[in-house]
DNA sequence: CGGCAAAACTTTTTT
DNA sequence: AGTTTTGCCG
């Protein structure tokens, strides 16, 4: 096995062991005792629970150049691995920063993902697939999928391949190749599940391709498979490091377990608190386990919090006591009191968006009392991206800058993916699916009759589709127009396909000359649409970004794996994004718009995952408000537009969580009169006085009454118990009633305190009773 | 075969 | 509501 060597030639490391020894260790002063602990047991597994906010990263690679400096390991025999590249970037630097010069040696840092295709490179013909193998996004998973099941004569209406899709995903997750799938999910997808999944594989190779799941799943296929190469590599690796522990799956789980069973160095960095990818897979338990699968473990605890101030600490810590089977940190801190977390209610999606926006710009300007906040440390953190348009919306007119983190990616849009599909039909000639994306792109009169044939000649011959429409013109199988654009396209790939080996030839000059002869450029030229010009722009800006590749393949491996594009123009920006999105992040000022039941924590996600969901969701707001330092505003809205259609929902359970003491409840601003609540005709006339109070609130007072039966279908007697306090539920078939927002309309159904209302204007809703009044209590 | 309109999804979170 | 897939017609 050479491999060995050339890893030390090409990634050999820049200072050698021995150089290293003698250093300083000026590092360590900065680190508490737990952090310190942390960093100086090296030998043994170790695991690190670290809390929100507890200087985790700086006592990681704290860790990472304590081994390199102690001359325990050299820069390239550490394997450090994180989940997202962001981490991987910013522990590469810091580490730098630390050392105080580049470090060039750390080939092993990075994602799960991107060090697996690096070892599968190695190792592909193990596994059926040759080393330039390509990386299949969820895209192309979908499309070869769709073609799977309609061979199949499978009913994608019933079995849509997305439902396909995520089982395949959770048989990857949790390290099953088609063979080992075990009897239990043999009637998944109609029991044909297994089946698909075996040509699914098979298909891959065909391709060769890979999909995500498989970069890990192949990697442990080998290990377990070929026990010498598994064993080179324990050897390497003498120290493993693993970031956000608790988000490893079974997959991940192994492959690291497999590597490290030879020296047992390694050190795990997690928090149970924070695990919040249980759909995707992840295993908290791995972290739970920990002592039981590495024996004789030091399990150290970082629990000094450095962020956040004491409310907004125990507002978290509030609302996590409420799961059960944690670890059990408890978070602490030096720092001062600080502002309550602030609540407040509003009547509609809309509003919530313009009071975040105007308090934004409050906190910007410092005349809230405070001192002015830049608004790159502010954050709206939503749980689901569609909340993300009210905010774009509102921030656009009233020209709040704001930037979205993790929203539609630059590399999944349309003309990227074309141009890439091009760049892989020549780089890999088996890669059907780019080919499929381009043969008609622009367009070129082969549609799907030409297509089939080309499919049906390729299959015949036992080839790819490229070859297989090359022997169709030869037996001029195609003729027409059609032909004679395929003949163009073809001589095209050859040609191109040429250029790839010329060494006399840029690939930024190439992919330029691809793009351009292939007619691509020309059909967006072309293009009337008002979209165009971007479109060319976007082409533009990926020809650019070419420039710091090696090549087209090193290029189109990066794109694959590396989906955050974080590129900006300067200027100061609220940030916008999903709570998952914000994990590791902090902000001064962190708004948490939508805690209504339903929208967060998600009813799908109680109904596909029961209280395992709403753990996982209580989790979630963990994060969210631990993610603030020193300001933390949660607020929901009784109505919101899903899907178009209006919908009203009551306050977070999450709400109730929150210990009263650390929370200060707001009034909205009286811009119709009142906020949430006194914007209601119904509750003007009963409540007044308390609506300005959420506490008080019949919302509120309702959520208290009801703790402790969520989950339960609601009794019908309950009905007027519950809303008593608006004394205006008693609705019956047919009355004619008002809603503020819907107008006029007819009760045609009564489900509990919903109900459905046919409304003049507005069409069939169905509405809290609470929103509604009979159309005598209308003060006007 | 291409273009347009109707219909049928969608919205949980992502390497 | 917005986007994607389908279905029909020229």
């Amino acid at each position: 096995m050479s491999s060995f060597d050339e890893m030390d030639a090409f990634e050999g490391a820049t200072l050698s062991a021995r150089a290293m020894a003698a250093r300083p260790q000026p590092y360590l002063d900065g680190l508490n005792p737990a952090q310190r602990a942390a960093v100086e047991q090296m030998d043994g597994p170790v695991l690190m629970l670290a809390g929100a906010g507890t200087g985790k990263t700086k006592a990681l690679t704290a860790r990472i150049v304590h081994l390199m400096n102690t001359g325990r390991a050299r820069p390239n025999e550490i394997l450090a691995v994180t989940f997202t590249n962001k981490a991987a970037r910013e522990m590469k630097t810091r580490v730098g920063h630390m050392l105080g010069q580049q470090v060039e040696g750390m080939p092993w840092l990075g994602t799960f993902h991107a060090i697996c295709v690096k070892l599968l490179r190695r190792h592909a013909e193990l596994v059926g697939l040759k080393s330039n193998f390509t990386i299949l996004d969820t895209d192309d998973q979908l499309r070869l999928l769709k073609q799977l099941i309609r061979a199949e004569n499978i009913d994608d209406k019933r079995w849509p391949a997305r439902m396909l899709a995520g089982i395949i995903d959770g048989w990857k997750n949790r390290a099953l190749t088609p063979d080992k799938v075990p009897a239990a999910d043999a009637g998944l997808y109609n029991h044909r599940g297994t089946e698909v999944y075996d040509q699914y594989q098979r298909r891959l190779k065909e391709l060769n391709a890979v999909d995500f799941g498989d970069l890990l799943l192949h990697m442990v296929t080998i290990f377990q498979t070929h026990p010498d190469i598994l064993e080179q590599y324990q050897r390497w690796f003498k120290y493993i490091l693993v970031d956000e522990y608790q988000d490893t799956n079974v997959a991940q789980y192994l492959w690291l377990r497999l590597l490290a069973q030879g020296h047992r160095n390694i050190c795990c960095v997690g928090d149970d608190d924070q695990s919040i990818y249980g759909w995707r897979g992840a295993e908290v338990g791995n972290i739970l386990r920990f002592e039981t699968d590495f024996p004789g473990a030091h399990v150290v605890k970082l629990e000094q919090n450095y962020r956040s101030t004491p409310h907004i600490l125990a507002a978290a810590s509030g609302v996590i006591a409420g799961n059960e089977g944690r670890l059990g940190k408890t978070l602490w801190t030096e720092a001062e009191d600080g502002e309550k977390v602030r609540l407040i209610g509003h009547w509609d999606g809309e509003e919530e968006a313009r009071w975040i926006g105007d308090e934004i710009e409050a906190m910007q300007r410092g005349t809230r009392g405070q001192d002015a906040i830049s608004l790159d440390h502010m954050a709206i953190l939503v749980r689901a991206s569609h909340q993300m348009r009210a905010f774009e919306d509102r921030f656009l007119t009233i020209g709040l800058p704001y930037r979205v983190i993790g929203g539609p990616r630059f590399y999944e849009r349309l003309e990227i993916r074309d141009a890439m599909a091009y760049f892989r039909v020549v780089t890999s000639p088996d890669d059907d699916l780019a080919f499929e994306r381009i043969v008609n792109t622009p367009k070129r009169g082969l549609g799907d009759k030409a297509q089939q044939k080309i499919q049906v000649t390729a299959r015949e011959h036992g080839t790819n589709l490229v070859e297989g429409a090359r022997i169709l013109l030869a037996h001029d199988g195609l003729g027409g127009k059609g032909g004679a654009q395929l003949r163009l396209l073809i001589d095209g790939i050859d040609r191109w396909g040429r250029m790839v080996g010329d060494e006399a030839m840029s690939h930024v000059e190439l992919a330029e000359i691809i793009l351009d002869e292939s007619g691509y450029t020309g059909m967006w030229q072309n293009d009337k649409t008002p979209e165009a010009p971007g479109r060319l722009e976007n082409l533009k800006e990926l020809v650019k970004a070419l420039e710091q590749f090696e090549n087209l393949q090193g290029f189109l491996e990066h794109v694959s794996l590396i989906m955050d594009n974080e590129s900006d123009d300067g200027g100061a920006k609220v940030s916008i994004m999903t709570l998952h999105a914000a994990k590791g992040l902090e902000f001064p000022a962190v708004f948490l718009p939508g805690w209504e039941d339903g929208l967060f924590p998600s009813q799908r996600s109680m109904d596909e995952s029961g209280i395992k969901g709403l753990e996982e969701e209580r989790r979630l707001a963990y994060v969210g408000i631990t993610r603030a330092e020193a300001i933390c505003t949660i607020s929901f809205a009784a109505n919101r537009r899903v899907f178009g259609q209006w919908q009203s929902s009551m306050p977070s359970r999450f709400i109730d969580e929150l210990p009263e003491e650390n929370v200060e409840v707001l009034t909205p601003p009286g811009l119709y009169g009142g906020g949430f609540g006194a914007a209601m005709p119904t509750s003007n006339l009963h409540d007044q006085a308390a609506e300005a109070n959420v506490y008080n609130s019949p919302g509120w007072r309702r959520l208290q009454a009801r703790a402790g039966e969520r989950g339960m279908s609601q009794p019908k007697e309950t009905r007027n118990v519950t809303i008593d306090m608006n004394a205006v539920s008693s609705f019956t078939m047919g009355e004619r009633v008002f809603h503020q927002k819907f107008g006029y309309g007819a009760v045609i159904g009564i489900e509990g305190d919903k109900l459905e209302v046919e409304f003049e204007k507005a069409g069939t809703k169905k509405v809290v009773s609470r929103f509604l009044s009979g159309c005598d209590d209308v003060p006007f």
